[in-house]
DNA sequence: TACCGACAGATTGTTGACAATCCAAACCAT
DNA sequence: ATGGTTTGGATTGTCAACAATCTGTCGGTA
């Protein structure tokens, strides 16, 4: 039933139109690995799948492919992205200077309410660990991340990270990432904030680039073991 | 050459879709103004403009959101971006330090047949500049920063710079310069090249960062006389 | 056997019509 | 006159059928 409703199009919403919802459930499937990297994408199923038409169908696989969650050849048709380590270290490079670029933009910039926020998701993460709860991690990790993104006020950085990246580093992180590595990560997180509440940018954007690395590094095991079968 | 076209099979024929080629005609219609920058757009009439369908045309405007050179809202419609001079600074922080970062790979792994077309590019629009011939110039311009681009070898970086950065990047060179400044910019990107060769990464991608401040400069001095009117 | 080309099935690209939604002008009530 | 409501026209979202293209199979030939 639950596991139902991902994969279900909500019909009695009419504010998001059927593209959007598509999108949303078909991103859903690749992020899992329900759609398996590497398989074929056929129009005609996935419209039935979702009980809807072609039309929206393919709209939502375009957007996709601009979110490298697929590849798409014309008159041939679309696969769902690979996953390579080399492919893997190029996302965490470029993720990790923008990432440094957003840090240090949010040492400057960072509203006391943005940032207030910020130490209290870290509170209530610290909180939740104590108690063995790790079932948010991955979502909090996320959350971290796009607060601060988002706290650097660049409308084109928050686009290429969020709108662009992001996408296809959560299928990397979904299906490469077992058991996180919570307490070291919060830590970190700490450190960051602390540094951009201090306003050094510089030491908030070289503790991001490492603590980005050490991600890089955890996932690219995972996904080593997982090509090893 | 011709035995090259005898044993090499087409895998890389363009099979141009309706939707690629409305693509190119209404970006180039953004990008020079023609469509002026928040006008509204009707995908009736655009369709009718080319002879085609609503379809195609509804796939090329989807892409052109997603090149932040129109903005789309459901059930509403579609206008060309505006331009502001916050944006434009907001773009060019951004491709600054994704430049940056292009000079640093570039540096370590340019191939050799790169790094001699790049001094050729040099070169040809040396020679083409004591001619006095400018016409060329915006291109060459665009020419020697893909390149760079390109020999980073990171595909992310590529497709985030050239792919969705730079046509909204064109829009503004395009309506907001007039005369370049060819002899400086071409002085500095011959020094650019020449810190790529010796494979000084750091020196490479701090000049690369100060042309690109150069241009900056020279564009929104543009865009603030535009805007006055 | 290996290679080349035609054929059939399936898939994608495109179209025109229909439904849902929004916008603006006209209308009514106060 | 002004504010809110209604209604008509225009525009976008969606659909199902048609056309164009590709993939894989089959048969023929050296």
């Amino acid at each position: 039933m639950a596991l139902d409703a991902l994969n279900t199009i909500d019909t009695e919403t009419p504010a998001l139109t059927l593209a959007d919802k598509a999108l949303q459930a078909i991103q859903t499937s690749i992020i899992k690995g329900e759609l398996a990297p590497g398989s074929k994408i056929n129009e005609q199923m996935l419209a039935q799948r979702y009980g809807i038409s072609r039309g929206p169908t393919r709209e939502a696989l375009l957007t996709l492919e601009r979110r490298r969650l697929i590849v798409r050849i014309p008159h041939v048709g679309a696969r769902v992205a690979q996953l390579s380590i080399d492919e893997l270290g190029d996302l965490y490079r470029l993720r990790s200077v923008l990432e440094g670029m957003a840090c240090e933009l949010a040492a400057k910039h960072i509203s006391p309410t943005a940032l207030m926020q910020l130490q209290r998701l870290m509170d209530s993460q610290e909180e939740s660990l104590a108690k063995g709860d790790t079932y948010f991690q991955q979502d909090g990790d996320v959350d971290f991340h796009y607060r601060i993104i988002r706290a650097s006020g660049s409308k084109h950085l928050q686009e290429t990270l969020i709108g662009n990246l992001y996408h296809l580093l959560r299928m990397y992180r979904y299906q490469c990432t077992s058991e996180t590595r919570p307490t070291k990560a919060i830590a970190e997180h700490r450190r960051i904030v602390e540094a951009i509440a201090a306003g050094d940018g510089e030491l908030a954007s070289l503790l991001m680039r490492r603590h980005i690395e050490q991600g890089r590094i955890n996932t690219e095991k995972r996904l080593k073991a997982l090509q090893a079968e």
